[in-house]
Parts: structure tokens; C-alpha cells; sequence
RNA sequence: GCUCCUAUAGCUCAGCUGGCAGAGCGCUUCACUCGUAAUGAAGAGGCCAGCGGUUCGAAUCCGCUUAGGAGCUCCA
């Protein structure tokens, strides 16, 4: 017997058998239940079986849902192999992640690296007992006594939380059993490929007011050889980490002198200036003027933005003469001087008003992360001064100048909306229109999003672009965000066509967000293979011996003559050595001369990757490679 | 800031249960004048992150500090 479901999958007899007597067990009240898991002998994939209210479906892991059940799974058997070594740890959460899963425990001493060897092997053993996942509900005061008998005090704290009419589900494996939403796979016999990977500490419920509990991270797969892949392009990943390549390629470092202040070298410098020149270009193009504000100024100033209040933790500040000073954490204060100069009249609005301004934060010393979380950087800030009927242009115009800049980077990206939080401050009216006016722009712009309610700044909404580091980890860089309390604390005006003064309403926004940070993502990217118009050297010169360093500098002179980035390397070694140095350093083009070219007046061309050579004259070189570099700009 | 882990030459790392500080790369010098990813030889280079403790004796064990890493929290 076979049945046939929504999707035209075949299930066999006792794969339906279990449908059936399963889905007779769900209750209404739950949203869905995993059915099982079974392995489809034509399709010879891990599938599992959803039922989503009456609806079958079937999913397998390469679905995101799939994945998530499947680490779920094993998240439960990491916590039920955790309790047969240590029953005495109570357990908290255990969710799957995006790239795994992990499991919350309170225990008194933390887990070692050994201890995870002990429990990978418990684990282990529990997959070879195949022990049935199954699906239970209780009653609310049942539930309570169940999780109370086990000394669960986390579990009853959750159950507590749950609202009156909920169903209490639970998961239960042999003699484990966990308060749990599910869905789950049906048989432990699944999780055939696992690793534990890290332990820390992570606040219950994620307040730093909480106990912090011991959280241990994994990673599970149907199959062995899925693992070792994932785990082979991880180490892979590993090797484009900024922080390594920066070193590698001269580009930066950090001194535990200035824990936090980045120190750009030479090749660092052209990186930073280049994305500043193109920065500027494309600002430019985009009707922005610029303009720059010190780095420190009085308390005065800081009082009337607020921050001296409500960021003062955060910012450095001293004494000059007696009088209190700050340097500036966020360049918004200086914008709104530099606006409030002169009156303005709306016929001048919007002003977009740019400024690379340099920022130092007091960030705690955990946060810090390479150039991706810095105490000082640069951010290529603007603030927009605009009517209320430009706010919604206004906010599309920045959206298509951060695409512009990312597409030109091939970066992946994604957008978050973030509303009113509950502590805010300004009137519900304009908190509607800011919020509206972002909601409209990302559909005008038909842009998926997520949203995040409530995660808003108190003075406005915001879209934040999330990118990601080669670990797949995401920061943010580029934010657009609406500021109804700075423009009333500076008391802006202009004057309208009725000669009445109106209060321009402010949007404050980033491209790269940091050049730091931005930089650092970059980075990771091309994994310091720069493009050509971004490498800090872009052509390096190697003669085969140094008879041929005096053709050598000829070139040099030649190429940096039409503004290309060159080097020639004049040491007594060997070419292949010679090579081998600008291949580490990821340079795009080595160019090898010889008697040969010397005697033809051409280069051996060699591109970055390729060990394929191409005869040419620089000139012929200026006219293909570097003319298709420049026409990508 | 919190939890756990880490710190040995410029870099990457070895150094077992405490007993004279090691390698490769890089650097310096010499020889080779070289044809597409490492030429050979010699040499210099270390208060084993810092401070304290245990010990006859500490790179090694313990504590504190500093810095780094994985997360949490907070943020561009």
C-alpha cells in the first residue's frame, strides 16, 4: 500500500502506517507536529514529515525547516546525554540555530573540552539505542508537577510564562523527556553525524541581569560526509578571516597598546582611501554636500544632543581649561551645528549633509572584534534635513545609493525594519509617519525585510543592512534612521512658503556603516584577493635576474606614469621564489621579464590564480586589462 | 562587563608527569645571476605577556593583571 500526498510524494506502507496512527495522536491545538523521519528509497534523502494543521508535507534537510528539526533533534540528544553524565545540571533552552544548534545547562563547574569528548560519546551511545521520539501533552498542573519532580526549575519558569489555554507539549526519548515545542525527527538512530564545537556562556533569556548558564554548540548531519565537509569549510572559511589576511597582507594591526584602535599600514591606507574616493564620487553624484566637524567639544553640546546623559559610559572625555570636553562618539551633534548656522529656507531643502567624521565609543572590551567592532573608526555619515513630503524620496534615495555601493562590492546582504520601541519619546503621530514612510519605501522598493518590532532607537525607526563575514556571521553596516529628537533639541527651523518656521524632520544614515568595519567585510570577501582597482599593489614587477632590473624600472616608471600601483621586486633571488612571495600577497598581476622581453620590449604577464602567461607590451596591457578594470567603476 | 579557552623568537608553532630554550619561515652575511609558487651555507634574534606565590629548582603548578579567541550582553 502506498499513499499519495499534497506534494506527489510516495510514502511506503509503514512509513504511511505511522502517518495515520500519528496524526490521530496531534491534538487541534498544535500548530504542527514532526511526524518522523524516513528514508525515501528512491529519493535515498533523509526525509521528515510535517503536519501543519491537516496539511502533510514533507520536508527533507536540505530544507531549511528540515535542518532546523534535525538540529532541534539533536540538541535534545546532546541534553539527554548531558544528564545521564551529570544529573545533577539543570537544564534551560535548546534550540537549533542557523548553522547548528546548541543547549542552555546550569551547572556549577563548567564543561572542559574533555567533558565534551564524554558527551559526544553518550551521544553516541543513545543514537545506537534508536530510541523513539515521542510526542506527549499534559496538563498545565501536570506539567508543573512533572518538571518540578525533575528539579527543572528553568523548565517550570517557562511554563509559567506560557498563557493559560496553551498546550503543554513535551518530547520524550527513553527515559529523557523535555518540555518542548518540537517539531522533532522520530528516532534518535538518525543523528549519525554530530560534533560538539564550542562552550560559553550565554545569560538566561539572554539579560545580562540573569545567571549566566554554560551553553555548548553543535552541529549535526544525516551523514558523516556532510559533516566533514561542514566542518572542512569552516577551517576553509577560517583562512579569510580578516584578522589573519590583515596581518598576512600588511594591511593592519592592533597593538595591545590601544586595544581597539585599529593601525592602518601603508597597504591599509590605499584600501581606506580608495573606498573613500569612491565614496565621495558616488556621494557626489547624489546632490550630497560635505562638510567636517573637531572631534571634541564642549559638555554643552553633549548635554543639549543627550548624550552626556544618556551615552556618557560610552564616550572619552577630559578637561580643557576647567571646562568639560567630549570626543564626539557620533558625529550627529556637529551636523546639527552645522545646519543651525544660517537660516534656511524650504526651497533649500532637502540638504544632505555628509561627513566621514571619526568616532571613538568606550565599547566594552568583549565586544571587541578586529576591525569589525572598534573603539575608534570612521563613519560615513550624512544627515538629511527634509519636509515631511520628502521623507519617503528621501528614504528611497538612500536605499538605491546603499545598493549601488554594495552591488559594486557583490556583497549579500539583508535588510531589517526596526519600529517604536516601548521606551520612546516623541508624539505617536510622527512615530506612524516615520515608520510608515520606511514601510512604503521598502515596498516601493520591493524589498524583502525582516522585522524587528519594538528594536527601534527611542528617537525613531530604522532599516539596518546586515552583511556577512566568511563565517556567515552578520554586522551591520549601512542604516537609515528617522530622528524626531534632534532636530526639537537643537530647535531647527526653516522657513516655509508661507513665512511660517517649520521644524525639518532629520534622517540620519550610513553607506558603509564604518569604513572599518566595512573594510574588514570587504576583506573577507575576496578573501584579500582584491579586484584589481581595489589591490593596494596592482602590478608587481619581477626580473628573472638582476641584469634585467634596469628594463625593470623603465616599466615601473612607465606604468606609474598612467597611475597604476606598482613594485618591482630588485632582490638576487630566484624568479620562482620571486613568484611565489606576490602570489601569497595575492597581487592581480606579476609581470616576469627576461632577456627575452627586454629584447621585444614586452612583459610576462601572469594574473592572480592563473599559472597561464601572456606575452604583451604595456601599452597593450594599459588598453585591455587596466580599460576593463576602469570600465567596471 | 559576563562565561570558557589561550599567551614560548618578527610570523606559524613544538617543548610529556617541574630539571641548561627548540623548529620552520622571515631577517643579516656570503656564494650562485638564475625563466613562472620555496638555491645553498653561515649567523643574529627569547626576562617563555607582566606581577606575585608554591618548590632545592617554574616556560611548565597556583593566584592576580594585561592582551587575544569563541560566545552572551551591548552596538557601525
Amino acid at each position: 500500500m502506498k499513499i499519495q500526498l499534497k506534494d506527489n510524494s510516495i510514502l511506503h506502507y509503514d512509513e504511511a502506517i505511522r502517518v495515520g496512527q500519528l496524526a490521530q495522536d496531534i491534538s487541534p491545538g498544535l500548530g504542527r507536529a514532526a511526524l518522523g523521519a524516513v528514508v525515501n528509497d528512491e529519493i535515498k534523502d533523509l526525509r521528515y514529515m510535517i503536519v501543519d494543521d491537516a496539511e502533510v508535507r514533507i520536508i527533507t534537510f536540505k530544507d531549511d525547516l528540515g535542518k532546523r528539526v534535525f538540529w532541534h533533534s539533536a540538541s535534545h540528544l546532546l541534553a539527554q546525554a548531558v544528564k545521564r553524565l551529570y544529573p545533577e545540571v539543570k537544564l534551560a533552552i535548546g534550540p537549533a540555530i542557523n548553522n547548528g544548534f546548541y543547549y542552555d545547562f546550569d551547572k556549577d563547574e563548567p564543561f572542559s573540552h574533555d567533558d565534551l569528548l564524554d558527551i559526544e560519546g553518550e551521544m553516541k551511545k543513545i543514537v545506537q539505542e534508536k530510541l523513539d521520539i515521542e510526542y506527549f501533552e499534559l496538563a498545565r498542573k501536570d506539567a508543573i508537577q512533572l518538571m518540578s519532580s525533575q528539579g527543572e526549575d528553568y523548565k517550570l519558569e517557562l511554563i509559567n510564562d506560557l498563557p493559560e489555554d496553551s498546550v503543554i507539549s513535551f518530547y520524550k526519548q527513553g527515559e529523557f523527556v523535555d518540555l518542548c515545542a518540537g517539531p522533532h525527527i522520530n528516532n534518535t538512530k538518525e543523528l549519525k553525524a554530530f560534533k560538539l564545537q564550542s562552550v560559553a556562556g550565554a545569560y538566561w533569556r539572554g539579560d545580562e541581569k540573569n545567571k549566566m548558564l554554560t551553553r555548548i554548540y553543535g552541529i549535526a548531519f544525516p551523514k558523516q560526509k556532510e559533516l566533514k565537509e561542514h566542518l572542512e569549510h569552516i577551517e576553509e572559511a577560517k583562512k579569510r578571516d580578516h584578522r589573519k589576511l590583515g596581518k598576512e597582507l600588511d594591511l593592519f594591526t592592533i597593538f595591545d597598546e590601544g586595544p581597539g584602535f585599529p593601525v592602518f599600514f601603508n597597504k591599509g591606507i590605499i584600501l581606506k582611501d580608495l573606498l573613500i574616493n569612491y565614496w565621495k564620487q558616488v556621494h557626489k553624484k547624489h546632490n550630497y554636500v560635505e562638510v567636517s566637524t573637531p572631534i571634541i567639544m564642549n559638555r554643552s553640546l553633549w548635554e543639549t544632543s543627550g548624550h552626556w546623559d544618556y551615552y556618557k559610559e560610552n564616550m572619552y572625555t577630559t578637561v580643557i581649561d576647567d571646562e568639560d570636553f567630549a570626543i564626539k562618539p557620533m558625529n550627529c551633534p556637529g551636523g546639527m551645528l552645522a545646519y543651525k548656522n544660517k537660516k534656511h529656507s524650504y526651497k533649500d531643502l532637502p540638504i544632505r549633509m555628509a561627513e566621514l567624521g571619526l568616532v571613538h565609543r568606550h565599547e566594552m572590551k568583549g565586544a571587541l572584534h578586529g576591525l569589525m567592532r572598534v573603539r575608534s573608526f570612521t563613519q560615513d555619515d550624512a544627515h538629511i534635513f527634509m519636509r515631511r513630503e520628502q521623507v519617503k524620496d528621501e528614504i528611497i534615495g538612500v536605499m538605491e545609493l546603499i545598493e549601488e555601493v554594495y552591488q559594486k562590492f557583490d556583497f549579500k546582504y539583508h535588510l531589517e525594519l526596526s519600529t517604536r520601541p516601548e521606551k520612546r519619546i516623541g508624539d505617536e503621530g510622527d512615530w506612524d509617519l516615520a515608520e510608515a514612510a520606511l514601510k512604503e519605501a521598502m515596498e516601493e522598493k520591493d524589498v524583502d525585510y525582516v522585522l524587528n518590532e519594538g528594536d527601534g532607537a527611542f528617537y525613531g525607526p530604522k532599516i539596518d543592512y546586515h552583511l556577512e563575514d566568511s563565517l556567515g556571521r552578520t554586522w551591520q553596516c549601512g542604516t537609515i534612521q528617522l530622528d524626531f529628537q534632534l532636530p526639537i533639541r537643537f530647535d531647527l527651523d526653516y522657513v516655509d512658503s508661507d513665512n511660517s518656521l517649520k521644524r525639518p524632520i532629520m534622517l540620519h544614515r550610513v553607506v558603509y556603516g564604518s569604513i572599518e568595519r566595512f573594510l574588514g567585510i570587504l576583506i573577507e570577501h575576496f578573501g584579500g584577493a582584491f579586484p584589481s582597482w581595489l589591490a593596494p599593489v596592482q602590478v608587481k614587477i619581477l626580473p628573472v635576474s638582476s641584469a634585467f632590473n634596469k628594463y625593470a624600472e623603465t616599466l615601473v616608471e612607465e606604468l606609474e606614469g598612467s597611475d597604476i600601483r606598482v613594485e618591482a621586486d630588485y632582490r638576487d633571488e630566484r624568479i620562482g621564489y620571486k613568484i611565489r612571495e606576490a602570489g601569497l600577497m595575492k597581487i592581480p598581476y606579476l609581470m616576469i621579464v627576461g632577456e627575452k622581453e627586454e629584447n621585444k620590449g614586452t612583459v610576462s604577464l601572469r594574473k592572480h590564480g592563473e599559472t597561464k602567461n601572456y606575452e604583451l607590451s604595456i601599452k597593450d596591457f594599459l588598453e585591455t586589462e587596466i580599460n576593463n578594470m576602469y570600465r567596471r567603476l
